[in-house]
RNA sequence: GGGCCGCUAGCUCAACUGGCAGAGCAUCGGACUUUUAAUCCGCUGGUUGCAGGUUCGAGUCCUGCGCGGCCCA
């Protein structure tokens, strides 16, 4: 707050002849006289007797010219006003609904009829009066008193072109907010469905539950992590790039189904797909397997597709999706095969063989890979960002998926699943890994190529191995990108406008 | 990290080949008792993202930097 002017400075402010200072020295003079009148601009508390969204449903189709009786108090920020004489039109606006009120001169005690004369677009204020429609039909209130609610001191933007500049809105999204309406309905649309995954969840008996954030060793997924230090334990703590390890061993100790939904933090590039910190949600459940998970993850998108928009049926990015179940399944194998011709290709073929079809295809890689991740690498090049409709890609190599478990009939794979819609990955989700002695082998794999360069590989977690020497059921674990299901499902093509307050650079001094 | 694009009044945008920095909205003053981006009259408002350079003269050209967007890695 130290750039914020104080009132002595704003008679000095003034004579710097910027606009906006003199439009805030007004602001403040004004502050000053309705002190000085006895009004509160910040009064503690306010009591309306009906929203605005009330007053519309309760009168909706109220011919013209018509005066009530129905005497109500409703409350909202100013968001136009227009004078006519000695009547003064305000535009109230509540959680994104607007009503009018239509000031009269004479209908005004004598308080509220010098309070109006203050009162600017931006600020709070509280009316009390009745229900009425003017000549035109318009729905307003008119008020025989009015109450400061919170003066304003800054403008708003521009009452009909609004705020449009991309960095601005995500700087200040409260005001983005006021005046932008497709800001607050991806917001809504966002808490409806993450009440539709909740129930959903809930009413299949998981129970939610928090894991730590702040993790001694960072796992649960391939990434890099944030690094922070606890003072009082003079350690270093790093932010979790997936609750899955904790989550697991909470089916460990014999909780038998169980999500979170909450915040992962990941030290990577950013784009209009990925925020450093970013919304999954996590379940596991006992004695199932990932096509239990299939099931699952249909009847999730589903109830959250009905609940955003009505319908499993939508458009994104002006195409049609459906997230009717069931969802294709097809494996990566496959898919790897058709995007190549060559249908002769497995996890067998020769390294040197694979490497060569990588370059046939321009797709970039490393001769550290091995066979299963040149052809993970084939799928994500080729083919991931052509699937539209959605789509259970399955059974990805062993290489690749150090915590699942291998495919009860081939070796080389783990029964797994990636979820993709619209081109983009949305869910991730396997049979997990329950053997603790595997789980050893494949954490000592990845170490192993963590010690040769590859700073994204997992470490050893001792005490994720000693969960699973206790003993574990079977399992079937899901991740899903809540981010991206929200921009999937409100139809925006950039994570930066389903996130409130995305990362960005501190603003320029 | 690389390439391209952008940054001008509180907001939305102009400004030709380098030649007096403008408009609309908002603000401020005035008129108007049924407006709807109200209308009408009048006035104000600028470190052209920042720092250098070239030039008689830079919003415009050059260099560096900052922030953002898109694409690529």
């Amino acid at each position: 707050m130290s750039d914020e002017l104080e009132p002595q400075d704003a008679a000095e402010a003034s004579n710097e002849a910027s606009k906006l200072a003199e439009i805030m020295a007004g602001r403040r003079e004004k502050v000053a006289a309705l002190r000085a009148a006895g009004v509160d601009p910040h009064p503690p508390r306010f009591r309306p007797t009906h929203t605005l969204m009330e007053v519309r449903d309760a009168h909706h189709g109220l011919e013209a010219q018509t005066e009530t009786d129905h005497v109500v108090t409703v409350a909202g920020r100013i968001v136009a006003r227009r004078e006519l004489g000695r009547l003064t039109f305000l535009v109230l606006r509540e959680d994104g609904v607007d009503l009018q009120l239509f000031c009269r001169g004479a209908g005004l005690d004598d308080a509220s009829r010098s309070l109006l004369e203050q009162l600017d677009v931006g600020d709070w204020v509280g009316a009390t009066g009745t229900v009425m429609t003017t000549k035109t039909g318009e729905l307003s209130v008119g008020p025989t008193e009015l109450t400061l609610l919170g003066k304003g001191l800054r403008p708003l933007p521009d009452k009909w072109h609004g705020l449009t500049d991309t960095e601005q809105r995500y700087r200040q999204r409260e005001v983005d907010l006021v005046v932008n309406a497709d800001a607050r309905r991806v917001f809504e649309i966002r808490s409806r469905i993450v009440s539709a995954l909740r129930r959903t969840l809930q009413s299949r008996g998981f129970i939610e539950v928090e894991t730590p954030m702040l993790h001694p060793i960072p796992g649960g997924a391939t990434a890099r992590p944030f690094v922070t230090h606890h003072n009082t334990l003079d350690m270093e703590l790093y932010l979790r790039i997936a609750p899955e390890l904790y989550l697991k061993r909470l089916i460990a100790g014999g909780m038998r189904r169980v999500f979170e939904i909450n915040r992962s933090f990941r030290n990577e590039g950013m784009s209009p797909r990925h925020n450093p910190e970013f919304t999954m949600l996590e379940s596991y459940s006992a004695y199932d397997d990932y096509t239990d998970v299939m099931e699952l993850t249909e009847a999730l998108l589903g109830d959250a597709a009905l609940a955003a928009t009505g319908s499993t049926e939508l458009e994104h990015q002006g195409r049609a999706v459906s997230l009717a179940a069931p969802f294709r399944r097809v494996t990566l194998l496959d898919l790897v095969r058709e995007a190549t011709g060559r249908s002769d290709l497995t996890y067998d073929t020769p390294h040197a063989d694979v490497m060569a079809l990588c370059d046939t295809h321009a797709v970039a890689h490393d001769a550290a890979w091995g066979v299963g991740k040149l052809i993970v690498a084939l799928y994500e090049d080729l083919v991931e960002s052509e699937l539209w409709e959605p789509t259970f890609v399955i059974d990805h190599p062993i290489e690749v998926s150090p915590l699942a478990r291998t495919h009860r009939d081939d070796p080389a794979v783990t029964e797994r699943f990636e979820l993709i819609v619209a081109g983009r990955e949305l869910a991730n989700a396997f049979s997990e890994l329950v053997d603790p002695d595997e789980q050893r082998r494949r954490f000592e794999a990845q170490a192993a190529a963590r010690h040769a360069g590859d700073d994204e590989a997992m470490r050893v977690d001792e005490a994720y191995l000693r969960a699973m020497e206790l003993g574990m059921p079977p399992t079937g674990g899901l991740g899903v990108g809540i981010d991206r299901l929200v921009m999937l499902l409100a139809d925006v093509a950039t994570i930066r406008d389903v996130i409130l307050f995305p990362t960005l650079r501190p603003d320029a001094p």
